[in-house]
RNA sequence: GUGGCUGUGGUGAAGCGGUUAACACGUGCGACUGUGACUCGCAUAUGCGAGGGUUCGAUACCCUCCAGCCACCCCA
């Protein structure tokens, strides 16, 4: 193999461009009906960015950056993640000078250095949303209906909603220090990893996979437990709303976050299709996020989903559309006839295809088969002289006697679409 | 970063030390005398991921590397 693509690096070809378009629609389709409107950021930002939202101490900032330094000397970063970029944006452009509450919604690629696997690449696409400048938990309610609404609407209903408060920075410290003094007790059974997050990121105990961490966390201190008054008033009207609307959901007190920017309420969208890629979409609110990026204090709330992951539950469904006809000719003097038949059809929006390299007729019908043409039709010399021609459908083979005109062909072609 | 599995054509793959690398799909062309899908015929691997080694001889055995997949980890 001479030149291959960068690993984790994928192409995607015709055949599944298809089900991402469809992806892709339906989401701005949801999106913008919820009021949220497009901004497109860049894909590299300076590195600081992701350092001072994402978190130093986390996984994706100390080990999972594509970071190097320009020509200029600046250190940049590709893209990790949406959020930082979006908010980075909403600052640089004074965006809440006309008005604090934006809906903002992104697509695109990110990149994390991360050994692939199903379900997870260095370059990954997400779509994601952000609300600011609302507190009230109607925001966090309206993010989880539109989310959940996306799956529907997309024709999924496996992954589900989880919900949890992660609380703020008036209670989080006092839980995490209750959830230590549990731990402390049980950290002869904790793994390797935990012990080391014990002072780091306590936290994530909760949402560790061995066993041992598992058992010894059984009856460990839920955060719900300790939110403050605030926070605890924010959940129960989270949940109110979302029993206002039916949406299902249920609450996950272990759900923790990789990102250091979240408060309050965090979500995932689970499902239990991809083996341990199990999140198709997560996000949360992070009220402190924009101040700390030198913005005003402003809250926020957003989320991002997997755009691999929802393809990959979607299944290889064909979102592949065929010719309306396929036009075959005999001899060169017939291919100025159907060329100008083609290019007027085309003009009108009814889609044609054309044999390109004279080929035999049979190797033309072959190909309006493959093609999957819906009608097809021989050009030779009587056609020409008579200006009518035999349509065949291609699906039953049933002929019917139609004039060479772009008015007829396109009625015939129209009708059949109903 | 750690572990496991795999690596033969466009695809799925057989071959498991020795003559022309099976079979199927796909693709191309053709037959059925201007009409596809069925049937039939023909064609379709710079030689088996790369590089070394063992051997009279390796796609097959050994080593190294590379790649892919899956899991851990992490996360969307």
């Amino acid at each position: 193999m001479a030149l291959t693509a960068v690993k984790g690096f994928n192409d995607i070809l015709p055949d599944e461009t298809g089900r991402w378009q469809y992806i892709e629609q339906t989401a701005r389709r949801v999106f913008e009906l919820n009021g949220f409107g497009e901004i497109r950021v860049p894909v590299m930002e300076k590195t600081e960015l992701f350092c001072r939202s994402i978190g130093d101490a986390t996984d994706i900032v100390e080990k999972e950056m594509y970071t190097f330094v320009d020509k200029g000397g600046t250190s940049v970063t590709l893209r990790p993640e949406g959020t930082a970029g979006v908010m980075r944006a909403f600052i640089e452009h004074k965006m809440y000078a006309q008005d604090p509450i934006a809906k903002l919604y992104y697509l695109g690629p990110m990149f994390r250095y991360e050994r692939p696997q199903k379900g997870r690449y260095r370059q990954f696409h997400q779509i994601g949303a952000e609300i600011t400048g609302v507190n009230d938990p109607l925001a966090d309610a309206q993010v989880l209906n539109m989310l959940t609404s996306f799956f529907r609407e997309i024709g999924l209903t496996e992954p589900t909603l989880q919900i949890n408060s992660l609380g703020c920075p008036e209670c989080r410290p006092a839980y995490r220090a209750a959830l230590r003094s549990f731990l402390e007790e049980r950290m002869e059974h904790l793994c390797e990893d935990c012990k080391r997050r014990f002072d780091t990121n306590p936290l994530r105990t909760l949402d560790c996979k061995s066993q041992g961490c598992i058992e010894a966390t059984v009856g460990a201190p839920s955060v719900l437990e300790h939110l403050c008054s605030g926070c605890d008033d924010h959940f129960s009207s989270v949940r109110r709303y979302l029993d206002i609307s039916s949406t299902p959901y249920s609450i996950n007190s272990r759900m923790v976050r990789g990102l250091d920017y979240y408060t309050r309420t965090t979500f995932e969208m689970v499902t239990g299709l991809l083996g341990s890629q199990s999140a198709v979409a997560a996000g949360g609110r992070y009220d402190g996020l924009i101040s700390q990026l030198g913005g005003p204090a402003i809250p926020g709330i957003g989320f991002a989903m997997g755009l691999e992951r929802v393809a990959l539950l979607l299944g290889s469904q064909d979102f592949a559309s065929s010719p309306d006809l396929f036009i075959a000719t005999m001899g060169a003097g017939e291919r100025d006839v159907a060329f100008r038949l083609m290019d007027g059809l085309l003009k009108t929006g009814v889609r044609v295809e054309m044999d390109y390299e004279g080929k035999s007729l049979k190797s033309q019908m072959r190909r309006a088969d493959k093609l999957k043409a819906c009608y097809s039709v021989v050009i030779g010399e009587n056609e020409v002289t008579s200006g009518r021609a035999s349509f065949k459908r291609m699906e039953d083979g049933l002929q019917s006697d139609v004039a060479l005109t772009v008015d007829e062909i396109q009625l015939l072609v129209r009708k059949s679409e109903k």
